[in-house]
DNA sequence: GGCCTATTTTAATCAACATTAAAATCCATC
DNA sequence: GATGGATTTTAATGTTGATTAAAATAGGCC
């Protein structure tokens, strides 16, 4: 399913990034995190590599530092929430329990990274105007990640925990949920992280529960 | 809470469309559905009005025939859109029964919207990018919208049709799935519009049953 | 102090669209 | 078949913002 122009893709952004030192992957995380707040807040043709330099008190030029181009910088943010969604999955997964216990156990890692400290994640809704490449390589982990979802929720279904549904409607009922987050929740607003944390897996308990 | 400028432009499209006849409105409402179909799959920054156009069999600049910019059609792309969820909560609202029975009526009117005829319709991610009037106009209607449906989970919980729950949370959660579906329902794709109505109210009955 | 690398800035450049103005075409009606 | 409004095209124009190249600065290390 990997076409030879995307493994070439990923091993020049290897490239990109391998000789740093640690300063620099400490500043390049800082920029994505940075961005993804603009990108969720501003919309992503709202935001200029401008408004992004100046709330890291650098010139826009100076980004080309740690990006190669915009394009780059989004694809980036996407893999980055990306890759903490696939972590929480994997402690997901990982847990005890029934189906359901290890539904439950993944949402709310991944809550925690979305709402917690790990900053914002960006929204991902500019994944079509991504190049063929880098679209694909999110497309992809998108689609496993769902997978992995739909396969607890079956596994709960196997087990009793989870009451019978169709799988691959709930998973994406689910999951539309919880990547819509970014846009209501924000961090020191008048609901607390935890809060959301509890009543959101509270609400999923509910609706997949036998 | 509305500014004079506000007003001003809602005016200003008015008087727009106002002595245009029907053949002129067809046409317009045409363009609206193919603009919010090129928006969701190709993104925002994604489509040109080239591409919008040529869908139509029209030249780019012909488009302006009908809309001002192209901030104005997105503008026009994302009310349309908050129009049809205004008017399945109208429906639901005057549904008979329960507090659920009237919220899960408005979720399969709107889910009628979104995945049947009506065609395509935008899914809201480029608010930001809205000229501050337009913004102020979206982001009324939808908080009215969260509003009405927070208030129909009110009732369902007072009148035991409904699991007490933490309203904003649930009605965000919910929000955010229907949000979220024109992302993977492709009409004439894998699932048909009838089977989505019918699994997602189910889903939602059991979310919010008592 | 001098040197080397990492980082950032200044000052252009450049391209892609959005947008506009004027002209052309289409079509119903007289 | 001529007239007038509605619709669309052709041909520029403009502006924004991404991108680049070369120069400047900063800081560790000898």
């Amino acid at each position: 399913m990997t076409h030879r122009a995307d493994l070439q893709d990923m091993s020049e952004i290897k490239q990109w990034h391998a000789d740093k030192g640690p300063q620099y992957r400490l500043k390049h995380d800082r920029l994505l995190r940075v961005a993804a707040a603009c990108f969720n807040q501003k919309g992503y043709s709202g935001t200029s590599l401008k408004d992004v330099a100046r709330q890291l008190d650098l010139t826009d030029a100076a980004l080309y530092y740690y990006v190669r181009s915009k394009e780059e910088l989004v694809y980036q943010c996407y893999r980055r929430a990306a890759d903490l969604g696939t972590r929480a999955m994997a402690r997901g997964q990982a847990a005890g329990g029934s189906g359901l216990d290890r539904a439950l156990s993944y949402l709310d890692h991944h809550l925690e990274a979305l709402c917690g400290e790990e900053g914002p994640v960006a929204i991902m809704s500019e994944i079509p105007s991504l190049k063929p490449g880098h679209k694909a390589d999110i497309l992809e982990r998108s689609r496993q990640h769902s997978l992995d979802f739909e396969a607890l929720i079956a596994e709960g279904i196997a087990d009793g925990s989870i009451a019978p549904c169709d799988v691959r409607m709930t998973g994406n009922a689910i999951m539309g949920a919880i990547n819509w987050i970014p846009k209501w929740f924000r961090p020191g607003g008048p609901v607390s992280a935890t809060q959301v944390r509890a009543q959101f897996t509270e609400f999923c308990r509910r609706a997949l529960g036998a």
